[in-house]
DNA sequence: GCACATTTGTCCGTATGTATT
DNA sequence: CAATACATACGGACAAATGTG
């Protein structure tokens, strides 16, 4: 068992077990690469594959030199592992873009409905209303803006693991949505009604309403897929 | 730009802009790692940590020798990177275990309320459901099936992004869970309650009682928390 | 059964770039 | 301006697994 592991997989248990035990926290360095392989006697070349699948995790972040940015050292981004491997796997076409949408879904309906009016994420929601409120933002810039506006509501539930998810699903149809807004035949038309719709469930948000702020986004949601042309599976919840 | 990208990245983009163009496909090979070095001009070690961090994310399998069985081939299993990292990422104590249980809850009770009573997976649900009620189980066996029954429960909603977060969310907490359950004073009383809640969930299910069904498995994974000393932050949905 | 080719797995040595001291 | 520490990258070499002739 042990003996027929992987090298590298070695490592990663060890890393795994590491964290775990509470000798390694986050901003902590990780030994070096070759005191690591020293240890384990494993090759440097098994440590440098392991190391590279926990950066792809976000658990580790690798910098060269020395000093405080230097070195191999525990960081946590959640999303980094979703959102990458979302969007290959979506690539595979065994992902369907129905499945995404509807778990964005239900995802960001359920965060707008236990958002908490109080939260300090809001305020940037609002900031972020304010800048697709310019007259003069392009269809690009308002579909980015209007990107981190749902990713900053959606975090006003507290919960980390929703508004990631949510934020690495969106990222993953980014591309495939962004392709059809912009041929929209009348974008005027339609960033005027999203922007009405956006002030519709950040006002029911602040003001408490959160089955009212819930149906909002959901509709707001189903409504831009929709004219998207991803055809919604099924309305959820 | 391109020139201060790592080396390994690129053959990641080069993997990735292979598959979103159809050049690769489910099933097929990737060319041998020496011929992907030569011909993305970067040396074999680059190569092997972009494969490597691809297995992590489940988009490919590598297997040494030659034949059907051999090489590295491109495959599907968005759940090798949800399970992986957020077992990591739990580790670190930078996402909270109420987070995940209140996702799960909200995952889960969302699959079973738009479950298909005609779905296959229901079947395999019902022969757990069957094995469960052996007396002879023990708290970890039971534990297992338990496990297993839930994740066929949420596939018959048919959405593969949904049930495949679910069954992570639970792996990631497993042996927390698990570690709970096996100490609890009475738990043959406990495991008589948890058969009830099951055949409960299921026959709703099979009866189309939606939100019936809903409501109670989200009240029974309330109470297994509940009793496994988990906080829960509070009731979604 | 045996030699051979193919391909991943593993390791070592070495050179280079970067940043602190 | 060195010396040091570290990740990055490359090429060569051999082992192990799995087929084919």
């Amino acid at each position: 068992m042990v003996a027929t592991m992987k090298a590298h997989q070695m490592v990663l248990g060890w890393v795994e077990q590491e964290i775990a035990e509470d000798r390694l926290r986050i901003g902590q360095r990780l030994p070096a690469e070759r005191t690591i392989a020293e240890q384990l006697q494993v090759s440097r070349t098994s440590v440098r594959e392991a190391i590279r699948v926990l950066e792809a995790m976000g658990i580790v972040r690798s910098g060269v030199g020395s000093g405080p940015d230097a070195g191999t050292l525990v960081i946590a981004d959640p999303s980094a592992p979703f959102t990458s491997a979302m969007r290959l796997h979506f690539a595979t076409s065994h992902l369907p873009a129905g499945d995404i949408v509807q778990t964005r879904l239900l995802l960001e309906s359920w965060a707008v409905e236990h958002a908490d009016p109080a939260s300090a994420s809001l305020e940037s929601a609002h900031a972020l209303l304010e800048a697709m409120d310019e007259p003069n933002v392009d269809a690009e810039r308002f579909h980015q803006l209007d990107a981190e506006f749902h990713v900053a509501l959606s975090q006003a539930a507290g919960n980390v693991l929703i508004s990631t998810m949510m934020g690495s699903l969106r990222d993953a149809i980014n591309q495939y949505t962004l392709d059809l807004i912009v041929n929209l035949p009348d974008w005027s038309a339609t960033a005027t009604r999203l922007r009405a719709e956006h002030h519709g469930i950040y006002d029911a948000v602040m003001a408490g309403e959160a089955r009212l702020a819930s149906e909002l986004v959901a509709a707001h949601i189903e409504g831009y897929y929709r004219e998207a042309g991803i055809p919604p599976r099924e309305a959820a919840q």
